[in-house]
DNA sequence: TAAATATCTGCATATATGTACATATATGCA
DNA sequence: TGCATATATGTACATATATGCAGATATTTA
């Protein structure tokens, strides 16, 4: 059960499971985007989308100097099945309503 | 989100997974027949059970010797939702299927 | 080429986690 | 009471994880 227990252990990290919430509903974002929006430093944000990406959670693609990361295909019924609970579970909880505000106010390049 | 972490984090290693898909197809179930079907010694089962049901996963109810454990009402729709998920969504498993075996072959009074 | 911006990584440290063994507790029965 | 069974827990140890800081890399622009 590695492959489901390694999805389960990536979210079940605070400042991850916001991350992928918001990747869940907006789609492709920026790291710099992603800091400001969980309010935490990008070397922070930039690790632990590494360790998303190294669990087959996210996927990353380079744009100039930007990074932008989107959820990555599912590749078990687990995975799948968050990623569902993760675009419409969270819809009123106040960490995420506060993240999602923060992001849309982001402007990436000043 | 430190409801929602915790139980991600319980369910994220494997012994415990293992633990709570038997509880949410079976129903409930004592300390002995759950380290048969898992293949482990008791004093690890049980610690494991301990941290499921610390983290409110589980409920425990004990009839004399034993040790009966179910799974807990939820408390959080993440946590509804992944139960709904552990009663159908491992029925194909390799792992789940062969503990599904042990666990009926078990007698637990000798 | 140099400077600026965005992102990533090596290292040290603190904390958490899983495991094994031995021991403790609880209950039932002779 | 005393003993056996079922379950829980204290301790010690090894390993894993998150964090902060500094510095490295990559890309764009002057």
């Amino acid at each position: 059960m590695d492959k489901e227990t390694k999805i389960l252990k990536v979210l079940s990290e605070s400042n991850r499971l916001r991350l992928a919430i918001l990747l869940a509903r907006e789609g492709e974002v920026c790291v710099c985007q992603l800091a400001a929006a969980v309010d935490e430093p990008e070397y922070k944000v930039s690790r632990h989308l590494g360790i998303m990406r190294a669990a087959g959670l996210v996927t990353a693609r380079r744009e100039g100097t930007w990074m932008y990361y989107t959820l990555a295909e599912p590749s078990c019924p687990l995975q799948s099945h968050l990623i569902v609970f993760l675009k419409t579970g969270f819809n009123s909880h106040p960490t995420v309503k506060a993240d999602r505000k923060l992001l849309k106010q982001v402007k990436c390049r000043t």
